[in-house]
DNA sequence: TTTTCTATTGAGACTAGATATCAAAACATG
DNA sequence: CATGTTTTGATATCTAGTCTCAATAGAAAA
């Protein structure tokens, strides 16, 4: 979960880029703080109803291009944000429950990076997530279930 | 591009998992095998006027679960469908085009496997998708678009 | 502190992508 | 041909989000 201090870097973060920081986008941080693994933009939106739906789809997607947010896709292919670690990273997801982990590898990266020389042209980025069933969801599984 | 092989493989794949082979889904299947690189299901609508939204929707997925076609998503979020080789893969995709290749990589499979052990709980698969700005695209570039 | 100017907001319309409902049509089989 | 199951298409609905635009809030200047 994210810390106090961790608050106030979003007040940093937005004011570094140029960025007022309102009453509406701290609420949004506030909430989203008390999150832990991943959560919908509905679920914030539901949790705040005296904050625009635009608004917090636009401080959402703020966050997520400062970096303190990231946004994932399930198998699905329905989206989720996480609270997001500093660093370059990927997501473990658990498919019942959606519960997420971040993992970094920097194998991975390298080889990943490596592929430069693969490619007929310039590398972006990447994107890697691993579907599990955790270890908390294993035990309710009906046999076969998968 | 699809052979035509290719679509008699589609009719053997639904035959053989107890779909029927009808009108509709022959002509979705007969679209898509025109098709290269990425496309919308959209297109797929618009291109077959006489075969209604839901069974278009309804074909795809299915021809998803069956392994003809695969999902992606682009870095934006926004959902492709494109032809899938018979084999485990995953996707190089150009960001200015929507142009897709797949990609192997047998180490990057055993490094992802091989996180089982790090991992609380069973690994059910996993995603890669790897964006870049494909050779024909870099020359159109202005400088600094990135 | 009042003015000024820009950033931000919220209500609401709109979009894309897709699923749900359900009666009608198409099929396979007896 | 009768019967029961699949599949279909029209339509409504849904999720996730963007766009518009007038009203507002905030920062900076006067």
């Amino acid at each position: 979960m994210m810390t106090l201090t961790d608050e106030t870097r979003i007040d940093n973060v937005l004011e570094e880029l140029g960025y007022r920081v309102t009453g509406p986008r701290r609420k949004v941080a506030r909430l989203v703080s008390t999150k832990e693994g991943t959560f919908s933009a509905e679920s914030i939106n539901d949790g705040l109803p005296t904050v625009g739906r635009a608004t917090v789809y636009r401080t959402l997607k703020l966050l997520s291009e400062t970096g303190i947010l990231c946004k994932i896709t399930l198998p699905d292919g329905s989206p989720r944000y996480s609270l997001d670690g500093a660093w370059h990273h990927h997501h473990v997801i658990c498919s019942p429950c959606g519960k997420i982990e971040e993992f970094r590898k920097p194998v991975l990266e390298r080889l990943l990076r490596e592929m430069a020389s693969e490619v007929d042209g310039k590398i972006l980025g990447h994107r890697v997530e691993v579907y599990i069933t955790c270890a908390d969801c294993l035990p309710g599984m009906a046999p076969g279930d998968n």
